[in-house]
DNA sequence: CCAATTAAGTTAAACGTTAAACATGGTAAT
DNA sequence: ATTACCATGTTTAACGTTTAACTTAATTGG
């Protein structure tokens, strides 16, 4: 792999010549410049990002932690942040946690021994981001965030998002609503199910413990909750999944007992849906705003590495919004 | 961000036995590592992987360019190869091209600057892969090929995919097959296309050139052509769409037209639809060995930056299955 | 034609790590 | 006590680039 040494003696520079034109093209002229890019051309020469970097203290490299690309959320998400770091010439490490902490500690030391210039994770766990508070790393919180650690995140306000939808349930009628929520560790996870009881009790409906259902955010977990209620003496009329992966699980369950969504159950979903577009009925859901948690994230993590006075922090929580599809019915 | 000499100094040893702790941890002695090895962790050190790869010419970093991590094939791959890397201490950075050569190109060139140690890619240009050869660069072709380039990769056999499925269909008695196909450049996308004609030839059915319609392997296009088919007086009785992408597409259509898939009109797609396990009727579709594309993949190329001696190409074409679903009905 | 400006070159050091060649001091085996 | 070995240290250089502080040469304007 030929170096900036070959470059400019074969074309009878000096080394700073080129290194000047690379970094401040304006201050070589035309003639010279000509020639170097030729001979750039010729050898297929493309600088050391390796050596820049020990140099200039910049990778231009941003590492993404996330617990799976696979979601439709995250994929979704993960090319809004793609495409603008991409025409500011960064380049991003990609990494999936499966919400295993020791992966994502793991992960997050990789990420500091690559010297990245910024991390951008949706957390599954406080260690990793104490990990990276104490290392001094620049990161930002994506989705999932910790009231007591003073950090920048970009979330939505999953809180509003399930105290809605369950009005909006609550409106048809529905009291016996069933919740499949997460093990109450995550932020996402604790203010999605804070904001459905808010709305029952705000409503005057009893909470029945029995139809709030931990599954972890798991398919397959959901799959056995949602076997459970159907089979109880007093079903619930509701169903409200906290996430995509579980909507799977449930509606692989519906109709596997061969009932009707929209008719036999209502079934309201945290996130979209894989095939959402062509699956019938449509599945009313709670929508969060993925291009403006893409832009966000990453428009201020790349000011804040060009510019690393700027020390402002950004706190933002975005609206979700409701979209009602045909999968809940009035009672 | 504290460094080795940070390091040596506060545990008092020479910056060279950490250095030794750290490549070849059997030559230290228990007592000293156990220092070292609290200092580190006081620090919070690690490694700058920038100054190491400077010197091993080892950036222990793979680029993975492909169309787009939305679709759900690649992000199911993807994963695959992420497992592995992560065992083996490699980090991936993902470039999706959306098939652009021209973004295609600049990311090979990114990659080249990062001095990553291998590329996987799934080509949208001859153009960029001639770029890596000529670069000297190790990296291997997954999907589609370039039969006039001697490179290593890994692909399905599309030609077969595609027979075995249009078969399939001209078993129940369809003779009037309508496919979805690609510009014709790619050359999962030819081979496709020959399979198809050549499964028609066989069985003496006539190829109507108006029922091939290139759609660019896009959604939008996909829909438009499939609406033209539908409105022809002789309908196509099957449609076998190239890939996940415009079947959503051809769904979409179908369903928007009031008509039912495996009743008024028999669907075939290339790879699993999102939300294949809910959707119904089922999707008949040819399936590719995704665990074992992603897995020779990574394994090879691992193998071969270990042991950069190691020069046998690897070719290699992997048999599709075809799973078959509700979709495709006798004539 | 001189001064001013511009373009290019020189030299040395720095970034954080590894590596090679060799030296030292201590401990264990004979 | 001698030999051998082991753990550690010293010194120097290398990886490919940037940067700073100068110098020199060439070109331009008045």
């Amino acid at each position: 792999m030929s170096t900036i040494l070959d470059v400019a003696s074969k074309a009878n520079v000096s080394v700073i010549t080129v290194s000047r034109l690379l970094n401040n093209p304006k201050i070589v002229s035309k003639k010279t410049a000509d020639k170097i890019f030729h001979v750039m051309d010729e050898l297929n020469y493309q600088p050391s990002q390796i050596a820049r970097s020990l140099v200039n203290k910049r990778t231009n490299t941003i590492g993404v932690i996330m617990p799976d690309i696979k979601n439709t959320f995250f994929n979704n998400w993960f090319r809004f942040i793609e495409d603008y770091a991409s025409k500011h010439d960064f380049n991003l490490l990609l990494c999936n946690t499966d919400e295993d902490p020791d992966v994502e500690m793991k992960y997050v030391k990789l990420l500091q021994s690559q010297r990245v210039d910024a991390v951008i994770i949706v957390p599954c766990s406080k260690k990793s981001v104490e990990y990276l508070i104490k290392s001094n790393m620049r990161f930002i919180l994506m989705d999932r965030l910790f009231k007591d650690l003073d950090t920048d995140y970009v979330t939505t306000d999953h809180y509003r998002g399930a105290y809605e939808a369950t009005e909006y349930l609550i409106k048809l009628g529905h009291n016996r609503i069933a919740i499949l929520n997460g093990p109450g560790i995550l932020y996402s996870d604790i203010e999605r199910t804070t904001g459905f009881k808010d709305a029952m009790k705000k409503n005057d409906i009893n909470i029945d413990d029995e139809l709030i259902i931990n599954c972890d955010f798991n398919e397959d977990k959901a799959c056995a909750g949602v076997k459970k209620l159907l089979e109880r003496k007093i079903k619930p009329t509701a169903i409200f999944s906290f996430n995509s992966v579980m909507t799977i699980g449930v509606i692989k369950t519906i109709q596997s007992m061969n009932l009707k969504i929209g008719k036999d159950i209502s079934l309201l979903s945290f996130d979209e849906i894989p095939g959402y577009e062509i699956f019938q009925p449509k599945i009313t859901h709670v929508i969060q705003p993925i291009n403006i948690l893409g832009n966000d994230v990453i428009v201020s993590l790349i000011e804040k590495i060009k510019d690393p006075d700027l020390s402002k922090r950004l706190k933002k929580i975005l609206k979700p919004k409701l979209i009602i599809g045909e999968s809940c019915s009035k009672i």
